[in-house]
DNA sequence: AAGCTGACGAATG
DNA sequence: ACATTCGCCAGCT
């Protein structure tokens, strides 16, 4: 039996748009785990790839990158989303403007009738 | 068993 | 904007 918190984060991860993104805790909450945003990257890590999970639209709730400035992954990670028209600069992005809003989108998209 | 380490977060100075 | 402190807890020494 594969673990069920693991699969509930996962699928969680797969529901972030193309061209937002969304912080480790935002993750969390989604997925029923309140106050366990280390879990999300502790999963994240140990997922690599097999996956092929966004990994690369989670960010901190600040909006920083996860990684140290000029790593390898905050490169990848940098470069994954500005293919998708999410502008980071300097390892960080606007979580204004960039940020996933679930709810809100449903509610904008069901007034415009 | 006890302590440490994290792809974290919020509050505080 | 940066550092500190504390809360969080699965997995590893």
């Amino acid at each position: 039996m594969p673990d069920q918190t693991k699969i509930q984060i996962y699928h969680t991860i797969n529901l972030i748009p193309a061209g937002k993104v969304a912080s480790y805790g935002q993750i969390a909450d989604l997925a029923g785990l309140p106050g366990r945003a280390r879990l999300v990257g502790h999963y994240l890590k140990q997922s690599d790839d097999a996956a092929a999970l966004p990994w690369y639209r989670v960010l901190k709730s600040n909006g920083r990158i996860a990684f140290p400035p000029g790593s390898d992954k905050a490169i990848e990670q940098s470069a994954c989303l500005m293919s998708e028209g999410v502008v980071v600069k300097q390892n960080h992005v606007a979580m204004r403007t960039f940020q996933w809003q679930p709810e809100l989108t449903d509610l904008l998209y069901r007034l415009k009738y």
